[in-house]
DNA sequence: CTCGCTGCAAATTATTTGCATAGAT
DNA sequence: ATCTATGCAAATAATTTGCAGCGAG
């Protein structure tokens, strides 16, 4: 945990960036919820537990900072809402998500399944892949076992 | 082109709706500018151009109950609006996207790459795959063309 | 002292909703 | 007549921006 702050403390500081106490708060938040895909109003409720002076201006000013500084991806499922989903150390790619189109719930697949579907875009349609954003919808495994109990 | 007008009317009134006038002047635009991503506003502008009394609220209407009877699909690039894609004709999948991170572009692929991701994530795990998007970041060949001359 | 960063409030943008009316069957 | 669909205006929701003040170097 601490070592990940430390690490994006240095990725802000390249880029002329501080961790100021709501960053840091911030960011602690986002670590803290890896796997929930937390919306902008969500973190700062998370945050100002934390941090009860906080504005929601400055989170929205925080994650569209660590977005560009690709800390965090900004992802749509199609509500309204932006979320926001911390990328793994090193990682090249987004990772997959897996929407449950009954129950909402969200899974997420580090796995990279598209080298080869990569290629193919890359060689047959000459475009230079950068990154991808991949979900599925369908049914998860709980509602599945759910439905055939009924 | 009235084929796939009469169609859509079928799938309105199959589901006990109406293609009124409105409505398919709605669809014929979107049936003209079939390869570009437009968004509710984009819609309403042109569809305005040839029934001028129309309301915005009811181009938004008719994208959602559009959507709704997967004739057309809600799709969001991050830019904050929703955008409008046709279904082709039977399609059982979404198509797939390749957009330009310079120009902005969008280009579409219809060929179905994930047949044997969507296998893994059915059998590894267990989730019941009903629709997919998958969208391509990166440079298209325009622009690779473009950076090289420089 | 300077300058980035913050909090607050106001502004903006996208989308939805309430309601009275028009239109089709 | 009934009931859906529409246009308009107002409401809502998410996000952004202007600005004065705070705080670290």
């Amino acid at each position: 945990m601490e070592n990940r702050i430390q690490r994006i403390k240095e990725t802000l500081q390249g880029a002329q960036y501080k961790l100021t106490p709501q960053r840091e708060v911030t960011v602690r938040v986002l670590l803290e919820n890896e796997r929930d895909h937390l919306s902008a109003e969500d973190v700062f409720l998370k945050v100002k537990d934390k941090y009860p002076e906080i504005g929601l201006a400055t989170v929205y000013r925080t994650l569209e900072l660590l977005s560009e500084l690709k800390v965090l991806d900004k992802i749509n499922f199609g509500d309204g809402v932006s979320r926001y989903d911390l990328r793994k150390e090193g990682a090249e790619h987004f990772h997959h998500h897996l929407v449950c189109m009954e129950c909402g719930a969200v899974e997420e697949i580090e796995e990279d399944l598209l080298g080869d579907v990569e290629k193919i875009v890359e060689n047959d349609y000459n475009f230079k892949v950068l990154d991808h954003r991949l979900t599925f919808h369908g049914v998860c495994r709980d509602c599945q076992e759910r439905s055939r109990k009924k």
